[in-house]
DNA sequence: TCGAACATACCAACTATTCGGTATGTTAGC
DNA sequence: GCTAACATACCGAATAGTTGGTATGTTCGA
């Protein structure tokens, strides 16, 4: 129990401010979470702010190691495994919208004019995270005939907006079901936009 | 002067809620910017929650007026017109990012989990606007020989989710001038893929 | 048409509570 | 016995919301 304080705060951080917010979660709400004191707090961290630089972090080192494990990397085929890591994300949106959705993207959005050091934290998770689709989407293109107009860097960070996108209108539907519902048909979008990039005409028959 | 309180205090909720987020916005903020007093705030809203449903049902009116009056909806071509909408949208990614991102979308991301009646009138704009687009994408849909799989509804709203998750990396973006450029970016992969939907081999060469 | 009755729009000061943060401990492990 | 990891108690500032009052109409009967 003793020493994982840190390590508990920053999960009840992923956790509560996916589902009020950065700004709507106070100190005092995330150490009942976490059922830890404010002392504790405030001694694994200087300020809230530094706790959110902190979350951003943590999000993007366990998500990171989440993705890097999956199976979908043993593929030999670049557009499979860009349409494997899809459909990965597509099987990771289940329960509750808090359990899904993406604690930067939400972050951000109420953090980016507040404060610098955590809109830049968020943006490392976003953009890095997009990176690592990078290289099997410029593989993919590397086996086009005709090169595209478009860069992979652009595409990979289309998946990205697509699936922070995705979340915002789940969030705005009337049930968890729904949101589901709503996140896997805007998945299953995105999906077919690839499909229709890479696969040429013949192909496709 | 006298008598356009209200409106002012959902002018400011609009732009600094957009900038700061809900939770992040105090009452005191939104009557220095609208140049009003406490009283005058809560004569017009019972309470906090209550003016942040009207700054949504603001927002749907404004912006709902704004794309009604627009020059695309002369275009005899669905196609055309639902392109033509992209391209709007595209021309409004200018100035800072409070000034084009999306109130609504801002809003339900903290406010869903706390406030019902906030993430219904979020819903309703969101998702009522993205009905706007179904019309003309259905006669779009019309025209083609072999039917798709996916319903016009699910692509309108792949437009909204893609618009909302552009602005998402617009934010975690390092500047306001890569935010945008990252915005266009994303709506130009939008009209990419409705242009490649609707438009069969033939017509592309 | 005049004015009392009423309604709306707003103001300035106040309250109760919550917030982030701090000061001062206490405990456990090397 | 020294240091990192906690706990407890507290502070000042900020917060949402309230109160009692005033200024500006609006209505309607005599």
């Amino acid at each position: 129990m003793r020493g994982d304080a840190r390590t508990r705060l920053l999960e009840a951080a992923r956790d509560v401010i996916r589902a009020q917010g950065f700004a709507g979660t106070s100190v005092d709400d995330l150490c009942r979470h976490a059922e830890v004191t404010k002392g504790a707090f405030f001694h694994h961290f200087k300020s809230k702010e530094e706790l959110g630089v902190a979350a951003a972090a943590f999000w993007a080192t366990t998500t990171s190691a989440l993705f890097a494990q999956a199976s979908y990397h043993a593929l030999t085929n670049p557009l499979e495994r860009v349409l494997g890591y899809i459909d990965l994300r597509r099987s990771l949106v289940a329960g509750e919208l808090w359990q899904f959705t993406c604690l930067v993207g939400t972050m951000v959005q109420e953090s980016f004019a507040g404060s610098e050091a955590i809109r830049r934290a968020c943006g490392a998770s976003i953009f890095g995270h997009a990176e690592t689709l990078e290289r099997d989407l410029q593989a993919a293109m590397d086996e086009m005939e005709e090169k595209p107009t478009w860069t992979a860097a652009s595409l990979a960070r289309h998946t990205q907006a697509v699936i922070q996108g995705a979340f915002i209108l789940a969030k705005a539907s009337n049930s968890a079901a729904a949101g589901r519902a709503i996140a896997l048909e805007q998945l299953g979008h995105l999906r077919a936009y690839v499909e229709l990039l890479f696969r040429t005409e013949e192909e496709r028959r």
